[in-house]
DNA sequence: TTGAGAATTAGACACAGTCCAAATATTGAA
DNA sequence: TTCAATATTTGGACTGTGTCTAATTCTCAA
């Protein structure tokens, strides 16, 4: 659990992406802030309607550039269950997800005290990246 | 397991869609035996090329407006790992996947012997449709 | 101050998937 | 068999994510 940080501001923002190897430019700032501050999954569209609110500042190509490093980086993960669109979660730690197939709705599973067994072994030449859990539900019939 | 049907036809692929409340038409029949007889997971573009592959003779729309009936009726399965793109899976009995990210490869994991403990209860109103399991997996570093 | 590398940008583009109104096929009642 | 109602298929225009590129702007060290 990462406890250390309780409050998400546009300066530990830049600290936050300088201990992942990320120059701070003003645009990455505040991609990074409309993840952490609201601890949501976004698509990319939210999050550019996001750090455009007021203003347009930032554009499409460095929203995806960005949101592509910050992956790379590690900082964030993809959500992949809606055929659409991807989805940017600003929470690595280990958790998995109920997908609502009807609504769209996604939410958190946090995988403290969930165990798997009797996963096969891995091929040869590949490490795991992660283990996701995705319980698809839908309203009661 | 589905021990009955060891080999599929386009005889046997009628019977399976009434048996799901499906009219077979032609196209529908070509389309499940695209997708029964390699019992692989296939792409909306992939099944339009197998099914197309002498003559032109499903259009895409067909393609489409079908795989979802197919979904509906629980005759098939979507695979949604790729974010560029929805798999289309004949088999509906419990499996998960590795999907390796770098190469796109997916890859089933039979489900028997794995068990999963400690997931939450679901919300009211609500029932679980699915629980799938992604092992992403990548080339080591 | 300068210039080289890093970052951002607008807008054209690619492409999976949707939509629609017209055409075609199927069915069943008479 | 015929006809009309219904179900299905179709081409092609359209949407919405996401990518690409070449030009511009920013940053920062010398």
């Amino acid at each position: 659990m990462n406890m250390m940080v309780k409050h998400y501001n546009r300066d530990n923002m830049a600290d936050l992406l300088r201990r992942h190897d990320i120059n701070p430019t003003h645009q990455r700032i505040e991609i990074a802030y409309a993840l952490f501050s609201r601890q949501q999954h976004l698509s990319a569209e939210q999050i550019m309607a996001a750090v455009n609110d007021r203003h347009s500042e930032t554009s499409k190509a460095t929203v995806y550039n960005t949101l592509k490093l910050f992956l790379d980086k590690r900082l964030i993960r993809e959500v992949i269950v809606d055929p659409s669109k991807v989805f940017y979660d600003p929470n690595t730690q280990g958790h998995h997800h109920f997908y609502n197939t009807a609504s769209g709705q996604l939410t958190d599973i946090d995988a403290d005290g969930i165990s798997i067994h009797g996963l096969p072994t891995l091929p040869a030449g590949v490490e795991t990246e992660g283990v996701d859990i995705i319980v698809r539900i839908r309203p009661t019939a």
